[in-house]
DNA sequence: ATGTCGCTCGAGGAGCGA
C-alpha cells in the first residue's frame, strides 16, 4: 500500500502535473490540500478515467481538500466537528480497517496575529476529536499540511525561523500533542536525521537555494508502524514548471490494501 | 530581503492569503 500527500496549491492549475504523477507513482491513497475549487468544480471525471475515485470538502479560493483512491476501494466518510465546518480544511475516511485523516492546518500569518490564535484553536480541536474518536487500537494515518516543522533539523535555517510562524513553541507544543496521542512522524521512523524539506516558498528562489522546511507530514498509529517501508519526497515535483510550492510525501507500507 | 504565485472581482490591476 502506498499512501500519499500533497499540497497541490489549487488543483485547476496543477492538474497536468497531479495526472502525471498518478500515472507514474500509482499510489493507493492521495491526500490533497489547497484544492481552492467548490465542490462543483472539482474535477471529478478527469480524475476517475485515471482510475481513482475522489471524495473531496472545498471552498472558494481558499483552503480545500481531497482524498483520491484506487477505484475498487469503497470507503465510508467519517463526520468531523462543526468547529471544522467554515474553513473546508478536513476530510476523514474509513477503508476497510484503516482510517486515513487529511488535513490542512491553518497557516497562522505571524506569530500571535489572529490567524496564529485560530491555528492554535484549530489545532486544538483536532487533538480533542481524535482523542475522544479513536482508542488505541485503531489503525490511523493522519496526513497532511500541518504547516509545522516540528522541529530545528526540519528547517533549512534554524536561526532565522527561530520563534518564526511553521517554527514557533506553541505550534510545536500543538504537534507534540498530536504524537502523544500515539502517533508516529513516519519520516523520521525512517530517516532519523538528516535534513529534508516538503516546502520551498516560490520567493527569494527558495527552491533553488534550497531554503525549505519539512512541514507536510504523514503520521502513524503504532499498528502500522511495522508494515512501514519507504518514506520518500518527491522533490521532483517541485523542480518542475510551474509547480506547486509543496513536494508530495510518499509512505510505502509491506500490508494492508 | 514585502521578492512569487494563485485566487477574486470584473474587465485592468488591486488586494488577499500563503
Amino acid at each position: 500500500m502506498k499512501v500519499s500527500t500533497w499540497n497541490v496549491n489549487s488543483i485547476r492549475v496543477r492538474m497536468p502535473h497531479l495526472v502525471d504523477w498518478l500515472r507514474e507513482d500509482l499510489p493507493d491513497v492521495v491526500a490533497l490540500q489547497e484544492t481552492k475549487v467548490e465542490d462543483i468544480s472539482f474535477p471529478k471525471e478527469d480524475i476517475e478515467n485515471l482510475g481513482y475515485t475522489a471524495v473531496f470538502s472545498g471552498q472558494k479560493s481558499y483552503n480545500g481538500v481531497a482524498f483520491l483512491f484506487q477505484k475498487t476501494n469503497k470507503p465510508e466518510l467519517i463526520k468531523t466537528p462543526s468547529f471544522f465546518d467554515s474553513q473546508k480544511r478536513i476530510i476523514a475516511i474509513n477503508l476497510e480497517d484503516l482510517v486515513f485523516i487529511n488535513i490542512y492546518v491553518p497557516n497562522g500569518s505571524s506569530v500571535g496575529s489572529e490567524k496564529y490564535e485560530y491555528k492554535l484553536q484549530w489545532l486544538s480541536a483536532l487533538v480533542d476529536w481524535l482523542k475522544k474518536t479513536f482508542s488505541k487500537n485503531s489503525k490511523l494515518v493522519l496526513m497532511g499540511d500541518f504547516n509545522i516543522a516540528p522541529n530545528d533539523i526540519d528547517v533549512h535555517d534554524p536561526e532565522v525561523w527561530k520563534d518564526k510562524i511553521l517554527c514557533s513553541i506553541l505550534e510545536r507544543q500543538a504537534f507534540k500533542d498530536i504524537i502523544d496521542l500515539g502517533f508516529y512522524d513516519a519520516y523520521r521512523l525512517v530517516h532519523k536525521d538528516g535534513r529534508a524539506f516538503t516546502w520551498w516558498d516560490y520567493r527569494l528562489n527558495g527552491f533553488r537555494r534550497n531554503f525549505g522546511l519539512r512541514i507536510d507530514h504523514i503520521l502513524v498509529s503504532d499498528q502500522l508502524r511495522e508494515s512501514l517501508v519507504k518514506v520518500e519526497i518527491a522533490k521532483n515535483l517541485r523542480a518542475l514548471d510551474r509547480p506547486s510550492d509543496h513536494a508530495p510525501v510518499v509512505a510505502s507500507f509491506s500490508t494492508y490494501l
